[in-house]
DNA sequence: TAAATATCGCTATTGACATACCGATATAAA
DNA sequence: TTTATATCGGTATGTCAATAGCGATATTTA
């Protein structure tokens, strides 16, 4: 029972787990940094406000055995939940709609701990393709499907307007791409097999402008 | 028991059908707009793709009693809607950080929508300090409290470096911020009665690699 | 060497949301 | 007027994650 999960993990990681994993990453790095060489689930915990049983569960899942008084092993976490996050490889991505917010996500520096770099841009309008934006050029929508397959892409982050959306999303899984970073708000119909990862504003917004206007 | 529904709603609505509540509303507002003077839930999930008994039930969540064979009011469901996530008056906001995001953040004209209006944004680098970017004046740190106060803001949106987030939420709340939008990746501590939605890229595309990796 | 203790790891319970089912009713058609 | 039907409204069930409790064990200390 217990060298099973050392060996395969045979269960799947919950996505609430998934999404707490970089939380406890940056935290684990921070220990790791201060010369720490052991990881207790409860320090963990307290440092970010967690539940100590909820902390202990998650590093748990990352499959790495832990001693008792002493915590896990610190650097074997860190790669273990890297791994996990699928981050200890380097990933090509490729951005589509060069606006402010496209623009803003080009010149966004935090993806290196991630181990992503986006490696082409695209863009509709002639009055930007052929410009390099924070160091990435800016192609035609027609170079995709060709750009997409010679860099081996696997993620398509869309930022475009609303309207575009579901088009945009249409051509990147055509061009083979397996996962998408969805920036904008419409719900994206996309194969069985293609992830879409949503990050609406208009969602995050709903929930604080709903609290705070008091009406509940 | 009809009637509490209709006067005031004891229970409080659930936070996964608040965070729906923005697509249901783009929904219904395409539909007003088409002609259409009843909305109903099954025309409103397929064309979401949605399971309808899910609709059905966010929809009858706002309070508006339906018609069997018609659907809701459209526009008293827009209303409703609208109220509930507190968007029928106008919000406030300051930002804090005007880096890559924090300056596309300024641009983004899909606020109005949401009666949301940046009213003042903050920096601490003199550099940017009394420039005015997408029509909004950027001012000192120490300006805030007093801005604050003058303008009634009840929303602080944290655009800074991770290093800094902390001290701005500690700003914020001291200034009376009742809701914070974080996009920094820290957890931020803040005393009961204070809203913090956090969009942490980070979290996000946690789940996406972890997908795209192929390791489970 | 032996006892005390802190931490891991497993199992059970709770709670919340999503889903399924069924009755009630207003509209439309015959 | 009567029947058929589509949609709303409430109740019941299932599933998943968060929480709680308890035993096992390695380290520390006397």
């Amino acid at each position: 029972m217990n060298e099973k999960n050392q060996l395969a993990r045979p269960f799947a990681l919950p996505v609430p787990t998934i999404r707490r994993y970089p939380v406890y990453l940056r935290c684990i790095n921070e220990m790791i940094a201060a010369g720490e060489t052991h990881i207790s689930s409860a320090v963990v915990a307290e440092r970010l406000g967690l539940d100590p049983v909820l902390a202990r569960k998650d590093l748990a899942m990352a499959g790495v055995p832990g001693k008792p008084r002493r915590g896990y092993p610190a650097a074997e976490l860190q790669a273990a939940i890297t791994a996990a996050l699928g981050w200890d490889d380097s990933t090509n991505a490729v951005l589509v709609g060069v606006g402010s917010l496209g623009n803003a996500l080009l010149g966004y520096s935090g993806f290196k701990e991630q181990n992503l770099s986006i490696a082409a841009a695209f863009d509709a309008s002639p009055r930007i393709v052929g410009r390099t934006m924070h160091g990435v050029r800016v192609h035609p929508m027609e170079d995709l499907p060709r750009l997409v397959k010679r860099l081996k892409t696997r993620l398509g982050i869309i930022t475009v307007p609303n309207a575009a959306g579901q088009s945009c999303a249409d051509r990147l899984v055509a061009a083979g791409i397996r996962g998408i970073w969805n920036f904008t708000s419409v719900r994206l119909a996309v194969p069985d097999g293609v992830i879409v990862q949503n990050v609406d504003l208009a969602q995050s917004l709903a929930v604080l402008s709903h609290a705070i206007s008091g009406r509940h």
